[in-house]
DNA sequence: CGTCCACGTCTAC
DNA sequence: TAGACCTGGACGG
């Protein structure tokens, strides 16, 4: 459940389910879990959480002395979050837990799978992360042009998003979706693009009416305004945020994703191997690497017709990453393409297209219009789709069929075939406005 | 069954 | 700039 607004859905929810309860007793943590143990027992105490950024503070407050507040920080890693359950229903993976008093008893959780995520009993903001984007926007604001000149912005701007001492919340949705409403490649150096937005704001403050100035700001609002509003908007759709595998609320924030894992998507690993997720030019920052390193496409109904070159890619991953320990240094590996091309495989340097692999559709359709971005995706998915199938014979619909025909039109085209990983597609929710070919899961 | 991938930090060469 | 830290789901064979 991880980003900004995740964790801020995380301390609603904890504040509600909470809200006028009594818990009491020992904090029991599990046995596995490396966190420190939590030594408050009281009685009776009350629970409520804030957020910020990346981080939820549990508040515990003693019914009967209010001033002897405990209070535990927890930061989610990539699968933490809140459950509340009864006593007997604690899920697995429940790494703390806090009981209710009254029977029959019930437990909030801290529900963490792959143990990345920590606590810090009466700990503090970590001083190093920046002013939370939700809740601090205007010292989010100030603290990123006041750090213009570190090091730290000598980078590609997805990289720099990923900086919590200057987003506290971003995380890796959030930056592609924030920089594909700008159409602002993700590579272009962060410098330069916030100094942009910086003089761009000092612009505006010039002599204007002030209705005027909100206007404008409100109808084209800026980078660092959509590290807020873009988690505002996740928040706003309620649910759990992304949390995939929970079925209602996670279809509507699926739906609600404009690029990141989103099928028709470009998609390169960043220089921390992190995946980015974009429309149109990377910019120039992009990682190096040769031809361009397409990788799998999900199986998806529509875009599905694309075949491609899947095992060679496939191959040469496996290849490459073989042994983690002995092999890993040595990154690059030379491969030959079917087609003849040679390509060098940096283990964390590849391009990856998504269905099509065909990068110069998607480019030619950029260039000649002004469309809007929707609009743009759907037509792009078009062309890319009518290609593919005046390029083959009639695409077959069911997953199995799909797949043959993949096969076969791998064998004569050997192009890589990309797999992002969404699932199922879901063709009849395709829409005039809803363009994008969404993948959910059953 | 094995491989790849995932919402994020951390620290050790 | 790599690993390390983890589990589990989707896929491919």
């Amino acid at each position: 459940m991880p980003e900004g607004p995740e964790l801020h859905l995380a301390s609603l929810f904890v504040n509600k389910v909470c809200d006028g309860l009594r818990f009491g007793g020992k904090v029991e943590k599990s046995e596995v879990s490396k966190n420190p143990e939590v030594p408050f027992s009281c009685p009776e105490y009350t629970i409520s959480a804030v957020s910020r950024g990346k981080e939820v503070k549990l508040i515990l407050t003693p019914v009967a002395d209010a001033d002897e507040v405990a209070s535990v920080i927890f930061r989610f890693g990539m699968s933490g979050s809140f459950k509340f359950t009864a006593e007997d229903e604690i899920p697995k993976h429940a790494h703390l837990r806090f009981f209710t008093v009254d029977v029959p008893r019930k437990v909030l959780c801290f529900v963490d799978p792959r143990r990345f995520g920590t606590w810090e009993y009466n700990g503090t903001w970590k001083p190093e992360r920046g002013p939370c984007v939700m809740m601090e926007y205007e010292k989010f604001r100030e603290n990123v042009f006041k750090h213009l000149s570190d090091k730290a912005f000598e980078k590609p701007i997805c990289e720099v998003m990923l900086n919590q001492k200057y987003f506290n919340g971003i995380g890796n949705y959030l930056r592609a979706e924030i920089l594909f409403r700008l159409k602002i490649p993700p590579f272009m150096p962060a410098r330069a693009v916030l100094e942009s937005v910086r003089n761009q704001s000092q612009v505006l403050n010039a002599d204007l009416p002030l209705s005027k100035k909100v206007k404008i700001k409100k109808e084209n609002p800026d980078l660092l305004q959509l590290c807020n509003l873009v988690p505002m908007e996740v928040i706003q759709l309620g649910g759990k945020g992304y949390d995939p595998g929970h079925g209602e609320d996670y279809a509507a924030f699926e739906q609600w994703l404009q690029c990141y894992f989103v099928p028709g998507m470009k998609s390169l690993r960043d220089s921390n191997g992190r995946t980015i997720w974009f429309q149109g030019e990377p910019g120039p920052l992009a990682p190096k690497g040769k031809g361009k390193k397409v990788r799998k496409q999900r199986k998806s109904v529509d875009i599905d017709a694309k075949p491609v070159k899947a095992e060679t890619n496939a191959t040469k991953r496996k290849a490459a990453k073989a042994k983690s320990t002995t092999v890993k240094k040595e990154c690059k590996e030379e491969v030959m393409e079917e087609g003849g091309e040679t390509a060098v495989k940096r283990k964390r340097a590849k391009t990856t297209e998504n269905s099509m692999g065909d990068s110069k559709i998607i480019s030619a359709g950029e260039r000649g219009t002004h469309l809007r971005s929707k609009r743009k995706i759907v037509d792009n998915l078009e062309v890319k789709i009518s290609r593919r199938l005046s390029q083959q014979s009639p695409v077959p619909k069911t997953p199995a069929r799909k797949r043959k025909a993949a096969k076969l039109l791998a064998d004569d085209t050997p192009t890589p075939k990309p797999r992002p990983r969404r699932l199922k597609s879901d063709v009849s929710k395709q829409s005039q406005n809803s363009p994008k070919p969404r993948t959910r899961r059953k």
